[in-house]
DNA sequence: TATTTACAGTACCGTACGGGTCCGATATCC
DNA sequence: GGATATCGGACCCGTACGGTACTGTAAATA
């Protein structure tokens, strides 16, 4: 169905929370699980990823901790997608060439490259501030997906 | 990595190549596997879920087969990906509401609606006539991943 | 009407990913 | 410098999906 995996939409809430702290500050990894109501070793797994990427700066140690590496403003939700999950790409083609014995006869992969090129433009369209909520209301944000009863169609 | 499954590129795959046959020629499941290089259960599999969405008609017995419902101008990839793989919708909430039991708080939801609206539109707006090789052009449309060997990263 | 062909549905199995635990590394504070 | 807090990485487990096999049902032909 053509839908992002858990972690991304975690870590998407996770960095709208963090984004709606005051610029520069650092949560540890407990404060920012009990914020967004996700299991700890969950958040600390993507918190680790978006630091691996380089969208969060760590800080190890006492009073150490998870903060954005740059404005909200400068993280799109591309971003995001391919620090959890990887290059974005509808198809293995679509990231990986030589993977397939035919590709030099291939018609299919022009235009899912068409497909792909304008998805990636939506999904860098967006960015963090724009999942913020409005300055001074007290919205906090929640994944947006139950943990449990992940019934499909 | 935003990937759709594998029965969907085999499902392109075997929509393409029945989209080059002459207009209403039907072929057996063991045919079309032939001809896309697939094993045949998976074809089989991926015919049954294409013809229950109505995008093939299937006919039993001797002499039966699949062939397209309607004209390859009219099946677009959000149609095929659709029947395949069911709604599509980047999150959760983005097709099943009431999931999430903070929806009403939930900032995230506006933008990322935005977003899957337009991958849904990008997808809808390519047929699989524009997939096709060009006419008297002896390109055959082989799947774009290969069976084995599907590392990731 | 018997036989053959081919689709339809159900059930089964292996692998890969999400989710979780544990131990090691490192920075702060006393 | 020792104790504590916190991140980093490796490993383990359960579930869900891709892939497969088997049985049932319908249509064509002789």
């Amino acid at each position: 169905m053509l839908r992002v995996s858990k972690i991304t939409d975690h870590g998407i809430v996770i960095l709208s929370n963090l984004a709606s702290e005051p610029d520069g500050s650092t949560q540890s990894a407990r404060e920012i699980a009990a914020e967004a109501r996700l299991p700890l070793p969950v958040v600390s797994k993507t918190l680790k990823r978006l630091a691996r990427a380089g969208i969060l700066e760590s800080h190890r140690g006492a009073k150490g901790g998870y903060a954005l590496a740059r404005s909200p403003a400068e993280i799109t939700l591309a971003d995001a997608i391919t620090a959890l999950e990887g290059p974005i790409g509808l198809m293995e083609c679509s990231v990986h060439l030589g993977q397939c014995s035919h590709e030099s006869t291939c018609t299919i992969r022009g235009p899912w490259q068409r497909v792909n090129d304008e998805i990636r433009a939506s999904l860098e369209r967006i960015t963090i501030s724009e999942l913020l909520p409005t300055p001074g209301g007290d919205g906090e944000l929640i994944p947006l997906r139950v943990a449990s009863g992940d019934r499909r169609r």
